[in-house]
RNA sequence: GUGGAUGUAGCGUAGUUGGUUAACGCGUCAGUUUGUGGCACUGAAGACCGUGGGUUCGAGUCCCAUCUUCCACCCCA
Protein backbone atom coordinates (compact mmCIF):
# COMPACT_ATOMS: atom_id res chain seq x y z
CA UNK A 1 0.00 0.00 0.00
CA UNK A 2 0.93 3.54 -0.55
CA UNK A 3 1.48 5.86 2.12
CA UNK A 4 1.37 9.35 2.42
CA UNK A 5 4.93 10.85 2.85
CA UNK A 6 6.42 11.46 6.05
CA UNK A 7 4.93 14.37 8.42
CA UNK A 8 1.92 14.99 6.29
CA UNK A 9 -1.58 14.40 7.49
CA UNK A 10 -5.07 13.54 6.71
CA UNK A 11 -7.75 15.33 7.81
CA UNK A 12 -10.78 13.24 8.19
CA UNK A 13 -14.35 14.51 8.82
CA UNK A 14 -14.04 14.07 12.30
CA UNK A 15 -11.60 16.81 12.46
CA UNK A 16 -11.74 18.95 9.36
CA UNK A 17 -15.62 20.05 10.38
CA UNK A 18 -13.78 21.41 13.59
CA UNK A 19 -11.08 23.17 11.35
CA UNK A 20 -14.02 24.60 9.72
CA UNK A 21 -15.16 26.02 13.23
CA UNK A 22 -11.88 27.24 14.13
CA UNK A 23 -11.27 29.05 10.52
CA UNK A 24 -14.07 30.67 10.77
CA UNK A 25 -13.97 32.43 14.05
CA UNK A 26 -10.39 33.56 13.42
CA UNK A 27 -11.64 34.82 10.41
CA UNK A 28 -14.21 37.30 11.66
CA UNK A 29 -12.04 37.91 14.30
CA UNK A 30 -9.53 39.53 11.88
CA UNK A 31 -12.20 41.11 9.42
CA UNK A 32 -13.39 42.66 12.38
CA UNK A 33 -10.06 44.62 12.52
CA UNK A 34 -10.29 45.14 8.91
CA UNK A 35 -7.81 42.40 7.72
CA UNK A 36 -8.13 41.21 4.43
CA UNK A 37 -7.62 37.74 3.16
CA UNK A 38 -4.68 36.95 0.94
CA UNK A 39 -4.03 33.34 -1.38
CA UNK A 40 -0.15 33.45 -2.42
CA UNK A 41 1.29 30.46 -3.87
CA UNK A 42 2.30 27.56 -2.66
CA UNK A 43 5.82 27.36 -4.25
CA UNK A 44 8.44 30.49 -4.93
CA UNK A 45 11.44 31.49 -6.23
CA UNK A 46 13.86 30.13 -3.83
CA UNK A 47 15.38 33.74 -4.13
CA UNK A 48 12.56 35.24 -2.03
CA UNK A 49 13.22 33.05 1.15
CA UNK A 50 16.87 33.23 1.01
CA UNK A 51 16.43 37.27 0.96
CA UNK A 52 13.27 37.44 3.11
CA UNK A 53 14.30 34.57 5.70
CA UNK A 54 17.70 34.88 5.67
CA UNK A 55 20.75 32.58 4.61
CA UNK A 56 21.75 31.94 8.23
CA UNK A 57 18.76 30.51 9.45
CA UNK A 58 17.87 26.86 10.10
CA UNK A 59 14.91 27.55 8.32
CA UNK A 60 16.38 28.08 4.70
CA UNK A 61 19.85 25.94 5.54
CA UNK A 62 18.17 22.85 6.49
CA UNK A 63 14.39 22.97 6.12
CA UNK A 64 13.36 24.29 2.73
CA UNK A 65 11.86 21.74 0.28
CA UNK A 66 13.83 22.68 -2.83
CA UNK A 67 14.13 22.04 -6.37
CA UNK A 68 14.76 22.42 -9.77
CA UNK A 69 11.72 22.97 -12.23
CA UNK A 70 11.81 21.58 -15.84
CA UNK A 71 13.14 24.86 -17.15
CA UNK A 72 15.87 25.21 -14.60
CA UNK A 73 14.48 27.47 -11.97
CA UNK A 74 14.99 26.76 -8.40
CA UNK A 75 11.90 26.59 -7.13
CA UNK A 76 10.72 26.51 -3.02
CA UNK A 77 7.79 25.56 -1.04
CA UNK A 78 7.00 28.33 0.94
CA UNK A 79 8.52 27.81 4.51
CA UNK A 80 6.47 30.73 6.10
CA UNK A 81 4.06 33.24 4.99
CA UNK A 82 5.20 36.43 5.42
CA UNK A 83 7.62 36.40 2.37
CA UNK A 84 5.46 35.60 0.13
CA UNK A 85 2.95 37.98 1.39
CA UNK A 86 5.06 40.77 1.41
CA UNK A 87 6.30 40.05 -2.52
CA UNK A 88 2.81 39.82 -3.73
CA UNK A 89 2.23 43.11 -1.98
CA UNK A 90 4.74 44.68 -3.78
CA UNK A 91 4.17 43.16 -7.16
CA UNK A 92 0.71 44.17 -6.87
CA UNK A 93 1.37 47.67 -6.48
CA UNK A 94 -0.63 47.26 -3.00
CA UNK A 95 1.46 50.38 -1.66
CA UNK A 96 -0.45 52.76 -3.46
CA UNK A 97 -3.75 51.54 -1.36
CA UNK A 98 -4.54 53.96 1.58
CA UNK A 99 -2.18 52.74 4.66
CA UNK A 100 -2.22 50.43 6.01
CA UNK A 101 -2.45 47.70 3.97
CA UNK A 102 -3.79 45.08 6.58
CA UNK A 103 -3.64 41.13 4.96
CA UNK A 104 -4.48 37.62 6.28
CA UNK A 105 -3.87 34.33 5.30
CA UNK A 106 -4.80 30.60 6.05
CA UNK A 107 -2.21 28.25 3.95
CA UNK A 108 0.00 25.56 4.38
CA UNK A 109 3.83 25.56 4.65
CA UNK A 110 6.34 23.07 4.26
CA UNK A 111 9.41 22.77 6.21
CA UNK A 112 11.56 19.28 5.99
CA UNK A 113 12.19 18.77 9.88
CA UNK A 114 12.29 15.82 11.43
CA UNK A 115 8.79 14.89 12.84
CA UNK A 116 7.46 15.23 16.38
CA UNK A 117 4.70 16.46 18.79
CA UNK A 118 3.11 19.44 17.35
CA UNK A 119 5.76 19.76 13.88
CA UNK A 120 4.68 18.58 10.72
CA UNK A 121 6.37 19.12 7.62
CA UNK A 122 3.09 19.84 6.19
CA UNK A 123 1.74 22.02 8.36
CA UNK A 124 -0.87 25.03 8.35
CA UNK A 125 -0.50 28.51 9.89
CA UNK A 126 -3.21 31.21 9.94
CA UNK A 127 -1.25 34.52 10.01
CA UNK A 128 -1.68 38.40 9.92
CA UNK A 129 0.38 41.09 8.13
CA UNK A 130 0.02 44.90 8.69
CA UNK A 131 1.94 46.52 6.63
CA UNK A 132 3.00 50.90 6.32
CA UNK A 133 2.80 52.05 9.96
CA UNK A 134 6.01 52.13 11.59
CA UNK A 135 3.86 53.11 15.23
CA UNK A 136 4.02 51.94 18.38
CA UNK A 137 -0.14 51.26 17.77
CA UNK A 138 0.43 49.05 15.01
CA UNK A 139 1.85 46.62 17.45
CA UNK A 140 -0.08 47.09 19.97
CA UNK A 141 -2.83 46.43 17.70
CA UNK A 142 -1.82 43.20 16.27
CA UNK A 143 -1.02 41.78 19.65
CA UNK A 144 -4.01 42.44 20.80
CA UNK A 145 -5.48 40.69 17.81
CA UNK A 146 -3.17 37.65 18.52
CA UNK A 147 -4.47 37.98 21.64
CA UNK A 148 -7.94 37.49 20.91
CA UNK A 149 -7.21 34.44 19.07
CA UNK A 150 -6.78 32.55 22.22
CA UNK A 151 -9.64 34.70 23.81
CA UNK A 152 -12.45 33.64 21.55
CA UNK A 153 -11.07 30.20 21.04
CA UNK A 154 -11.43 29.93 24.79
CA UNK A 155 -7.80 28.48 25.04
CA UNK A 156 -5.86 29.13 28.67
CA UNK A 157 -2.95 29.01 30.06
CA UNK A 158 -1.29 30.97 27.42
CA UNK A 159 1.69 33.65 28.08
CA UNK A 160 2.49 35.94 26.15
CA UNK A 161 6.53 36.93 25.81
CA UNK A 162 7.73 39.93 24.46
CA UNK A 163 11.69 41.33 23.46
CA UNK A 164 13.39 44.24 21.22
CA UNK A 165 16.03 43.04 18.17
CA UNK A 166 16.14 46.43 17.98
CA UNK A 167 17.24 48.11 13.99
CA UNK A 168 20.23 47.71 12.19
CA UNK A 169 21.55 50.57 13.31
CA UNK A 170 21.72 49.96 16.97
CA UNK A 171 22.55 46.04 16.02
CA UNK A 172 25.33 47.22 14.45
CA UNK A 173 26.26 48.64 17.31
CA UNK A 174 25.10 45.67 19.82
CA UNK A 175 26.43 43.18 17.63
CA UNK A 176 30.52 45.08 17.95
CA UNK A 177 30.05 44.68 21.35
CA UNK A 178 28.99 40.96 21.25
CA UNK A 179 31.46 40.06 18.90
CA UNK A 180 34.67 41.37 21.21
CA UNK A 181 32.34 39.39 24.06
CA UNK A 182 32.33 36.37 22.23
CA UNK A 183 35.63 36.78 20.17
CA UNK A 184 37.87 36.01 23.64
CA UNK A 185 36.51 32.69 23.64
CA UNK A 186 35.81 31.76 19.81
CA UNK A 187 37.86 29.09 19.72
CA UNK A 188 35.81 26.78 22.29
CA UNK A 189 32.18 27.57 20.24
CA UNK A 190 31.03 24.29 18.71
CA UNK A 191 31.31 24.63 14.72
CA UNK A 192 28.05 26.22 14.04
CA UNK A 193 28.64 29.14 16.51
CA UNK A 194 31.84 29.87 14.88
CA UNK A 195 30.10 29.94 11.71
CA UNK A 196 27.70 32.48 13.04
CA UNK A 197 30.12 34.40 14.36
CA UNK A 198 30.43 36.56 11.28
CA UNK A 199 27.19 36.19 9.71
CA UNK A 200 24.73 36.36 12.55
CA UNK A 201 26.04 36.24 16.06
CA UNK A 202 23.20 37.06 18.12
CA UNK A 203 22.19 33.62 16.78
CA UNK A 204 25.15 31.99 19.18
CA UNK A 205 23.14 33.19 22.58
CA UNK A 206 20.56 30.92 21.27
CA UNK A 207 22.74 27.63 21.12
CA UNK A 208 22.25 24.85 23.09
CA UNK A 209 24.98 23.35 23.54
CA UNK A 210 26.28 22.94 27.20
CA UNK A 211 29.95 24.69 26.53
CA UNK A 212 28.40 27.48 24.41
CA UNK A 213 25.97 28.19 27.01
CA UNK A 214 28.62 28.39 29.60
CA UNK A 215 30.11 30.62 27.71
CA UNK A 216 27.57 32.93 27.26
CA UNK A 217 26.96 33.88 30.28
CA UNK A 218 27.13 37.21 31.07
CA UNK A 219 26.89 38.18 27.64
CA UNK A 220 25.64 41.46 26.73
CA UNK A 221 21.92 41.65 26.19
CA UNK A 222 20.45 43.30 22.84
CA UNK A 223 18.04 44.33 25.00
CA UNK A 224 20.40 46.77 27.03
CA UNK A 225 21.70 47.98 23.88
CA UNK A 226 18.62 49.73 21.79
CA UNK A 227 19.16 53.18 20.62
CA UNK A 228 16.82 55.99 21.78
CA UNK A 229 14.43 55.29 18.99
CA UNK A 230 14.19 51.52 19.20
CA UNK A 231 13.89 51.80 23.16
CA UNK A 232 11.53 54.27 22.96
CA UNK A 233 9.54 52.31 20.86
CA UNK A 234 9.56 48.98 23.30
CA UNK A 235 8.94 51.43 25.84
CA UNK A 236 5.64 52.34 24.32
CA UNK A 237 4.73 49.08 22.81
CA UNK A 238 4.74 48.03 26.59
CA UNK A 239 2.96 50.64 28.28
CA UNK A 240 0.22 50.16 25.33
CA UNK A 241 0.08 46.75 26.18
CA UNK A 242 -0.41 47.24 29.48
CA UNK A 243 -2.91 50.01 29.46
CA UNK A 244 -4.79 47.20 27.65
CA UNK A 245 -4.84 45.14 30.28
CA UNK A 246 -2.40 42.50 28.35
CA UNK A 247 0.27 40.49 30.93
CA UNK A 248 3.77 40.16 28.94
CA UNK A 249 6.63 39.10 29.79
CA UNK A 250 10.13 40.39 28.43
CA UNK A 251 12.19 36.99 27.33
CA UNK A 252 15.43 38.67 26.11
CA UNK A 253 16.52 35.46 24.51
CA UNK A 254 13.43 35.87 22.03
CA UNK A 255 15.34 36.64 19.13
CA UNK A 256 13.09 34.28 16.25
CA UNK A 257 14.78 32.29 13.65
CA UNK A 258 14.19 34.43 10.68
CA UNK A 259 16.26 37.09 10.05
CA UNK A 260 13.39 39.82 9.20
CA UNK A 261 12.91 40.69 12.53
CA UNK A 262 13.56 44.43 13.85
CA UNK A 263 12.47 45.86 16.68
CA UNK A 264 9.17 44.34 18.95
CA UNK A 265 9.47 40.14 18.54
CA UNK A 266 6.77 38.06 20.44
CA UNK A 267 5.71 34.54 20.80
CA UNK A 268 2.52 33.44 22.55
CA UNK A 269 3.15 30.12 24.25
CA UNK A 270 1.23 27.21 25.41
CA UNK A 271 2.60 26.41 29.26
CA UNK A 272 1.15 22.92 28.97
CA UNK A 273 3.20 21.38 26.44
CA UNK A 274 5.85 24.75 26.24
CA UNK A 275 5.31 25.00 22.56
CA UNK A 276 5.03 28.50 20.98
CA UNK A 277 1.50 28.55 19.54
CA UNK A 278 1.53 31.86 17.53
CA UNK A 279 5.04 33.75 16.61
CA UNK A 280 5.57 37.60 14.87
CA UNK A 281 7.46 40.46 15.35
CA UNK A 282 8.05 43.67 13.48
CA UNK A 283 10.02 43.46 10.19
CA UNK A 284 10.75 46.96 8.99
CA UNK A 285 13.38 45.91 6.68
CA UNK A 286 11.78 43.21 4.59
CA UNK A 287 9.84 45.46 2.31
CA UNK A 288 13.17 47.21 1.24
CA UNK A 289 14.63 44.40 1.12
CA UNK A 290 13.04 42.76 -1.43
CA UNK A 291 13.13 45.67 -4.01
CA UNK A 292 10.15 48.16 -2.61
CA UNK A 293 10.49 51.34 -0.95
CA UNK A 294 10.84 51.55 3.06
CA UNK A 295 8.55 50.01 4.65
CA UNK A 296 7.56 49.32 8.21
CA UNK A 297 5.36 46.34 8.66
CA UNK A 298 4.14 43.83 11.77
CA UNK A 299 2.83 40.49 11.44
CA UNK A 300 2.61 36.92 13.19
CA UNK A 301 1.18 33.39 12.75
CA UNK A 302 -0.04 30.95 14.37
CA UNK A 303 0.17 26.69 13.85
CA UNK A 304 -3.28 25.48 13.07
CA UNK A 305 -2.43 22.20 14.18
CA UNK A 306 -1.17 23.37 17.57
CA UNK A 307 -4.09 25.68 17.94
CA UNK A 308 -6.56 22.92 17.19
CA UNK A 309 -5.13 20.77 19.96
CA UNK A 310 -5.60 23.20 22.43
CA UNK A 311 -8.68 24.17 21.33
CA UNK A 312 -10.30 20.42 21.54
CA UNK A 313 -8.62 20.55 25.30
CA UNK A 314 -10.41 23.42 25.80
CA UNK A 315 -13.86 23.23 24.13
CA UNK A 316 -16.59 20.62 24.01
CA UNK A 317 -16.88 18.50 21.06
CA UNK A 318 -19.37 20.43 19.05
CA UNK A 319 -21.26 17.91 16.73
CA UNK A 320 -20.88 17.73 12.81
CA UNK A 321 -23.79 18.58 10.77
CA UNK A 322 -26.20 15.42 11.02
CA UNK A 323 -29.26 15.38 8.05
CA UNK A 324 -32.75 16.94 8.63
CA UNK A 325 -34.56 14.37 7.21
CA UNK A 326 -34.03 10.50 5.65
CA UNK A 327 -36.15 9.45 2.52
CA UNK A 328 -37.21 5.68 2.62
CA UNK A 329 -38.71 5.09 -0.08
CA UNK A 330 -39.67 1.44 -1.25
CA UNK A 331 -40.31 0.32 -4.77
CA UNK A 332 -39.06 1.97 -8.70
CA UNK A 333 -42.06 4.40 -8.26
CA UNK A 334 -40.96 5.50 -4.26
CA UNK A 335 -37.82 5.65 -5.42
CA UNK A 336 -38.02 8.49 -8.28
CA UNK A 337 -40.28 10.36 -5.63
CA UNK A 338 -38.00 10.09 -3.43
CA UNK A 339 -35.46 11.73 -5.64
CA UNK A 340 -37.51 14.53 -6.60
CA UNK A 341 -38.68 15.33 -2.78
CA UNK A 342 -34.85 15.12 -1.93
CA UNK A 343 -33.69 16.99 -4.66
CA UNK A 344 -35.89 19.62 -3.80
CA UNK A 345 -35.57 19.69 -0.02
CA UNK A 346 -31.52 20.06 -0.82
CA UNK A 347 -31.91 22.97 -2.48
CA UNK A 348 -33.56 24.95 0.03
CA UNK A 349 -30.81 24.33 1.89
CA UNK A 350 -32.06 20.98 3.86
CA UNK A 351 -29.75 18.09 4.99
CA UNK A 352 -31.24 15.18 3.04
CA UNK A 353 -30.45 11.53 2.76
CA UNK A 354 -32.19 8.65 1.23
CA UNK A 355 -31.71 5.43 -0.12
CA UNK A 356 -29.16 4.55 -2.54
CA UNK A 357 -28.11 1.31 -1.72
CA UNK A 358 -31.34 -0.56 -2.51
CA UNK A 359 -31.89 -1.55 0.47
CA UNK A 360 -34.87 -3.73 2.41
CA UNK A 361 -37.30 -1.49 4.55
CA UNK A 362 -36.10 -2.40 8.08
CA UNK A 363 -32.19 -1.73 6.94
CA UNK A 364 -33.49 1.49 5.83
CA UNK A 365 -34.75 2.03 9.55
CA UNK A 366 -31.32 1.06 10.82
CA UNK A 367 -29.59 3.37 8.55
CA UNK A 368 -31.60 6.23 9.50
CA UNK A 369 -31.04 5.41 12.69
CA UNK A 370 -27.32 5.33 12.48
CA UNK A 371 -26.83 8.23 10.69
CA UNK A 372 -29.11 10.24 13.23
CA UNK A 373 -31.14 11.62 11.43
CA UNK A 374 -34.07 13.76 12.59
CA UNK A 375 -36.90 13.25 10.51
CA UNK A 376 -37.93 9.86 8.59
CA UNK A 377 -40.62 9.65 5.88
CA UNK A 378 -41.55 6.89 4.76
CA UNK A 379 -42.73 6.53 0.59
CA UNK A 380 -43.95 3.02 -0.51
CA UNK A 381 -47.17 2.06 -2.37
CA UNK A 382 -49.64 3.28 -0.19
CA UNK A 383 -48.55 6.75 -0.09
CA UNK A 384 -48.53 7.51 -3.93
CA UNK A 385 -51.69 6.40 -4.46
CA UNK A 386 -52.89 8.79 -1.40
CA UNK A 387 -50.67 11.37 -1.59
CA UNK A 388 -50.15 11.44 2.15
CA UNK A 389 -47.45 9.99 3.94
CA UNK A 390 -46.00 10.44 7.33
CA UNK A 391 -42.99 12.03 9.38
CA UNK A 392 -41.23 10.68 11.93
CA UNK A 393 -39.28 12.78 14.48
CA UNK A 394 -36.78 9.90 15.27
CA UNK A 395 -35.88 11.39 18.91
CA UNK A 396 -39.38 11.36 19.94
CA UNK A 397 -40.91 8.64 17.26
CA UNK A 398 -43.81 10.91 17.09
CA UNK A 399 -45.36 10.88 13.91
CA UNK A 400 -47.23 13.25 11.68
CA UNK A 401 -49.36 13.11 8.35
CA UNK A 402 -48.45 15.12 5.77
CA UNK A 403 -49.11 15.65 2.13
CA UNK A 404 -46.63 14.34 -0.29
CA UNK A 405 -45.63 17.83 -1.74
CA UNK A 406 -42.52 19.94 -0.84
CA UNK A 407 -44.28 23.41 1.08
CA UNK A 408 -45.53 20.24 3.81
CA UNK A 409 -42.95 18.51 4.08
CA UNK A 410 -40.47 21.74 4.41
CA UNK A 411 -42.48 22.99 7.26
CA UNK A 412 -42.58 19.90 9.50
CA UNK A 413 -38.49 19.79 9.10
C1' G B 1 21.01 15.54 11.30
C1' U B 2 21.59 12.66 16.46
C1' G B 3 19.48 9.28 20.24
C1' G B 4 15.31 5.99 22.12
C1' A B 5 10.64 3.24 21.43
C1' U B 6 6.62 1.38 18.09
C1' G B 7 4.28 -1.28 13.74
C1' U B 8 -1.07 -7.79 13.72
C1' A B 9 -8.35 -6.65 9.69
C1' G B 10 -11.30 0.56 9.53
C1' C B 11 -10.28 1.16 15.15
C1' G B 12 -8.63 -1.16 19.88
C1' U B 13 -6.25 -5.62 21.20
C1' A B 14 -4.69 -11.46 21.83
C1' G B 15 -1.34 -14.40 19.77
C1' U B 16 2.14 -19.55 24.60
C1' U B 17 9.59 -21.72 24.65
C1' G B 18 9.02 -20.44 16.16
C1' G B 19 4.85 -25.66 14.09
C1' U B 20 -1.22 -27.30 10.44
C1' U B 21 -7.05 -23.04 7.85
C1' A B 22 -3.87 -15.81 12.64
C1' A B 23 -8.14 -15.00 17.55
C1' C B 24 -11.42 -11.29 20.16
C1' G B 25 -14.16 -6.70 20.92
C1' C B 26 -16.02 -2.36 18.38
C1' G B 27 -17.34 -0.94 13.61
C1' U B 28 -19.30 -2.44 8.57
C1' C B 29 -22.95 -5.54 5.72
C1' A B 30 -27.02 -8.96 5.82
C1' G B 31 -30.77 -11.90 8.24
C1' U B 32 -34.21 -12.99 12.75
C1' U B 33 -41.34 -14.29 7.69
C1' U B 34 -45.54 -10.10 6.12
C1' G B 35 -44.15 -1.58 5.88
C1' U B 36 -40.89 1.43 11.31
C1' G B 37 -35.07 2.24 14.22
C1' G B 38 -32.08 2.15 18.88
C1' C B 39 -31.64 -3.95 22.47
C1' A B 40 -30.72 -9.08 21.62
C1' C B 41 -29.48 -13.20 18.57
C1' U B 42 -27.42 -15.47 13.89
C1' G B 43 -24.29 -15.08 9.89
C1' A B 44 -20.92 -12.66 6.34
C1' A B 45 -17.12 -9.63 4.50
C1' G B 46 -12.42 -7.80 6.01
C1' A B 47 -5.21 -8.89 7.69
C1' C B 48 -0.48 -12.04 2.31
C1' C B 49 0.76 -10.15 10.67
C1' G B 50 4.64 -2.18 7.90
C1' U B 51 8.16 -3.59 3.72
C1' G B 52 12.45 -6.37 1.84
C1' G B 53 16.03 -9.87 2.82
C1' G B 54 18.06 -13.88 5.97
C1' U B 55 18.21 -18.18 9.70
C1' U B 56 15.10 -22.78 9.79
C1' C B 57 12.11 -28.69 7.50
C1' G B 58 8.84 -24.60 9.17
C1' A B 59 8.37 -17.50 11.47
C1' G B 60 3.37 -12.88 13.26
C1' U B 61 6.82 -15.07 16.64
C1' C B 62 14.59 -15.22 15.86
C1' C B 63 18.44 -11.92 12.95
C1' C B 64 19.61 -7.72 9.53
C1' A B 65 18.06 -3.70 6.66
C1' U B 66 14.44 -0.17 5.42
C1' C B 67 10.05 2.70 6.04
C1' U B 68 6.23 4.70 9.23
C1' U B 69 4.47 6.55 13.76
C1' C B 70 5.72 8.39 18.57
C1' C B 71 9.31 10.67 22.15
C1' A B 72 13.85 13.63 23.21
C1' C B 73 17.75 16.98 21.18
C1' C B 74 17.93 20.84 17.48
C1' C B 75 14.67 24.35 15.59
C1' C B 76 10.14 26.45 15.21
C1' A B 77 4.10 27.55 14.33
Amino acid sequence: MIQKPKGTRDLLPDESYKWKEVENKIQKLFESYAFKEIRVPVFEHTELFLRGVGETTDVVQKEMYTFDDKGGRSITLRPEGTAGAVRAYLENGMGSNPSPTKIWYNMAMYRYENVQKGRLREFHQIGAELIGSESYLADVDVILMANNIFKILNIPNIKLNINSIGCPKCRAEYQKVLKEFIGKNLNEYCDTCKTRFDKNPMRILDCKEKKCKELNVGAPMMIDYLCDECKEHFEKVKQGLRENNINYEIDSTIVRGLDYYTKTVFEFVDEKSGLTVLGGGRYDGLVEEFGGPSTPAIGFATGVERLMEMYNEYNPDLKDKIPDIYILSMGQRANQKAFELSEKLRLEGYIVEKDIMERSFKSQMKYADKIMAKKLLVIGDNELDTNRAKIKNMQTGEEIDVDLELESIKNLL
